[in-house]
DNA sequence: CTCCAATGTCATAAAAACTAGACATGATGT
DNA sequence: ACATCATGTCTAGTTTTTATGACATTGGAG
């Protein structure tokens, strides 16, 4: 969907920070992803889809609203 | 992504009722996408992007979790 | 029965997500 | 100096999501 800029934000930077310094390719491995998509993921290049999302804050034993924001303002 | 069946679910025909009949039609405008985007999604027929499920999330003033399920099972 | 709204299907095509591999850089360690 | 790890970039290709439009079906209302 993306016409500007991204309306999803996250925090898996801190949250593998939090979970002792987990690589992003350990990541990328739990959630059954590249390495890249982790990347770009984390840079919030895009939304990723759902399921990937749900994998990726299963991989912190968080729930998804704690690792992915959408951050609305204008048109909504 | 995507070998076997869906592992997410959601309870997007619940809440349109629930919100007072709203139409497959409705919600399609409301989150700003197509009538078969909407059909497909409630039927499970894929996993849509982050970024459309919040948004149908927050057409039923909802969070998403309560909209949307990982459904983990086996291999996880 | 006829009209219409709501749901659903099918096919085609564009856009976005995701993969794979090569390569660059900064930090750390030997 | 050399090796290694973590991060990030780039290009190119596949898969999935999403759009567009045409059409079939069901159920309710006039």
């Amino acid at each position: 969907m993306g016409k500007g800029r991204n309306r999803i934000s996250n925090r898996i930077r801190e949250h593998r920070f939090h979970a002792g310094g987990m690589t992003q390719a350990e990541l990328a491995e739990t959630v059954g992803v590249t390495r890249q998509t982790v990347i770009a993921m984390e840079q919030g290049r895009y939304s990723p889809s759902l399921e990937v999302a749900f994998r990726t804050a299963r991989a912190f034993g968080a729930p998804l609203t704690e690792v992915f924001f959408y951050d609305e303002d204008e048109n909504g």
